[in-house]
DNA sequence: CATGAATGAGTGTTCATTCAT
DNA sequence: TATGAATGAACACTCATTCAT
């Protein structure tokens, strides 16, 4: 009867550790001997469960994304149209230390992926996800005369995801502008202006 | 009788030469014996012009900012108010090689920045001078009547700058769509907007 | 009740997974996992069948050696002096793909085995029994009136093996020069020589 | 006014390390930290000379293969025909310690060419070279009438050098059954019976 | 001043071996 | 007996840094 462990689980176990390395020290402190020793592991046991470094990372980012679709359909429920969308966008701005935690590991990862096509090709199958589910939740509130109808709406999807991370990088870095009472602001602004009689 | 070299000028070399590194290979590729190449000197030679890598690094960063502002300076020249925001925010967006590789650059400093602060300070100030900048731009344009005098300038220019930032990040990253074209078009929309009349 | 498992039938599988991958991809491909589930195991397993992977090794090479007898020994049945001699000495030239895969592994023990003094005994004992073999061969040959009496037939023995020995090493190194062809062509021209006519 | 090193020369001491340690320990004992330990010099220091490990170990069986032929170049000055091809191939067995030593370095690099075709390269090309000078003299001595005409040459070469790579092999491992006596003798046997007479 | 040789810690990765289950 | 999780040392290689010349 040999001793059993659950794979995914233990992926989950290492994935978290890297994330919380990566989140306090940053995407170059991520080396598998520092992520395996923040699990409580050896640096002998990642290659049970990892192909490599770079099946970590990638584990971590999608990890990442995952989490934060998981809290996103919670907080969706039972919306829809502007609302929705007003839900989605807020979710993403870092307002508290869970979602500034998100946003680090975001960035840290935007730069890698410059130079690494696996890790570019992740991030954009997950961006072009949130991008579909802004442009449908757009659409939706076109249709119901919730928002003026001028607009190119794949222009307004563009605009509205681009503030967000704007903001969003802006907070991290320059935390004392882009104060959160802000944030909230500026986006609700951005939405208030889409409705018919702005 | 000790040959006398201009320091200042050494470092400057050796700092370009870390630039066109990071701009060119990204900045994982800017090792302390590729920038010394890149500079035409041995890789002892940076010993005695500089404390140690960070120091090459931070230095590199302002001499991009420095440059950006050059560029800038000669756009704005005979330019105000509106007109003259249009050019720096234009200027700040990833239109061509040049300006995505400054992008590049810059977001690969955001993520390291979260963990180091000392390049989180030279990041702060640099970004403050331009928010102040773009603030001002704003407050004569807001004087002359070019723009209409309903909105918070502090909250506008944290939403310019943010949508600037993030349009950049979505060219580098997602370039299908965030197009040349569609940056442009957004950017003007979103000053229009400003205008008394809109 | 413990379980009653043959101990030799168990180690003589994970040694025939052992001969398959050395001949199959070379010594250094034969890592202990890689052996054990070749042979349908759990890489623990091992241990309780082999001191370590030496034993392993050995115990491979000898298996290797025995497979080799036992074709042979078909080879050879109702054969006799300078015939028996001639099928076996072409039985050790890597005239297939099978012998070819058996010279390799030969060759990766050879040097091995100057560096590791339980491999040499091995070696030489193996070695031994061929040349024992060989020289009873041309004993009876020479009783016979096949081959002429003038030559030292220990020197016959050493120039035959070691013809066929250089012969191996060059076919898998310099398979150009040395085509199966011309090893048969050398061999025979060997043999023909000790007849007494010659 | 910098420490100036000879390149060539250090790249020698370094390959010289290489060598000691094949020759002792086996080649899979020449780990990068064990030729730069018996070296003298710290691990780091071989990508100064050497661009990986494969570049130090083609570079001992070249540097032995260069050490080989001037020895013989020496040996075969003002010899001709016969006497030269006898020079060269007593030359070529292990009859003392030095050659023992390269001709264990030699069998070492035989099993690994077979999986590295790099190093199976650099072998093929030197063997080249050595079957070239062999046929060339075999060809100068049938000219001179020193041998006989009956045989095919590029046979006789083939089965010149079979003969000396397996004693070779054979007075390594074997050297009970392969003395330097019975080399010697078998060797002379063999160029004698090339002889017209014979 | 400038060189570039040299260091040694650190990287990701592999692997024989151990051992609780 | 058999499992496979876990270990930790070893591997080749990279790199910022030091320092004698």
């Amino acid at each position: 009867m040999p001793k059993n462990v659950n794979h995914d689980e233990r992926r989950e176990e290492v994935v978290d550790a890297a994330r919380r390395i990566i989140l306090r020290d940053g995407l170059e402190a991520a080396t598998t001997r520092a992520i395996a020793r923040e699990a409580g592991y050896s640096n002998g046991v990642l290659a049970h469960y990892f192909a490599d470094k770079d099946d970590i990372l990638l584990s971590a980012l999608r990890s990442s994304h995952r989490r934060i679709v998981h809290r996103l359909r919670r907080k969706l429920a039972g919306r829809t149209g502007l609302a929705a969308l007003r839900e989605l966008l807020l979710d993403n701005l870092p307002l508290d230390e869970e979602r500034a935690a998100e946003t680090g590991l975001e960035m840290g990862f935007w730069s890698r992926s410059l130079s690494s096509p696996a890790l570019l090709a992740v991030q954009r199958q997950e961006a072009a996800e949130l991008r579909h589910l802004v442009r449908s939740l757009l659409g939706a509130a076109a249709s119901s005369g919730e928002i003026a109808t001028g607009d190119d709406l794949d222009d307004v999807t563009e605009r509205l995801l681009a503030l967000v991370d704007g903001l969003s990088v802006h907070r991290l870095l320059y935390p004392d502008r882009a104060g959160a009472d802000r944030l909230e602001r500026l986006l609700d602004a951005e939405l208030n202006r889409l409705r018919p009689g702005a």
